[in-house]
DNA sequence: CAATTGACGCCCA
DNA sequence: TTGGGCGCCAATT
């Protein structure tokens, strides 16, 4: 394949290693990927990743804790917000997700043999 | 080489 | 809170 070191292939590992039921932001992305401010890299780099590829490229969404529109054509709208659902996302009511909860906290992130951080809100749900 | 676009991010009204 | 505008950086035309 491509030998290309492309920040394309650190975009897809970083994507990969997202928890499930968990999201993370173009931004948040980009950064972990060691590109601190080259978010749009990161939606143009999932924009040529074809549906069915093997990263959970619809944890990804935008600072705003929406999805975003894709340019509107290719996929509906509810298809990412449905995965995330049976993730145990939960939207709300105006279509966005909580990232105080669901968003992924790369320092929480056990290596090795921790166990477990819980970054559980006391929210009132 | 220069201009335009873009699965974005942050600030202001 | 929601909506609109400007900015950042790279890729594409």
């Amino acid at each position: 394949m491509a030998a290309k070191d492309s920040p394309h292939e650190a975009i897809y590992a970083t994507i990969r290693r997202i928890p499930h039921g968990k999201v993370a932001t173009y931004g948040q992305i980009a950064a972990l990927s060691g590109l601190p401010r080259r978010a749009r890299l990161v939606g143009k780099a999932l924009r040529e990743t074809p549906d069915g590829f093997d990263i959970p490229w619809q944890r990804v969404i935008n600072a705003s804790g929406r999805v975003s529109p894709r340019g509107g054509l290719g996929v509906e709208e509810g298809y990412q917000r449905h995965l995330l659902e049976e993730e145990g996302v939960v939207f709300s009511a105006s279509g966005r997700i909580d990232l105080e909860r669901f968003g992924w906290d790369p320092e929480a992130r056990p290596r090795g043999k921790g166990r477990g951080s819980r970054r559980q809100s006391p929210g009132s749900e």
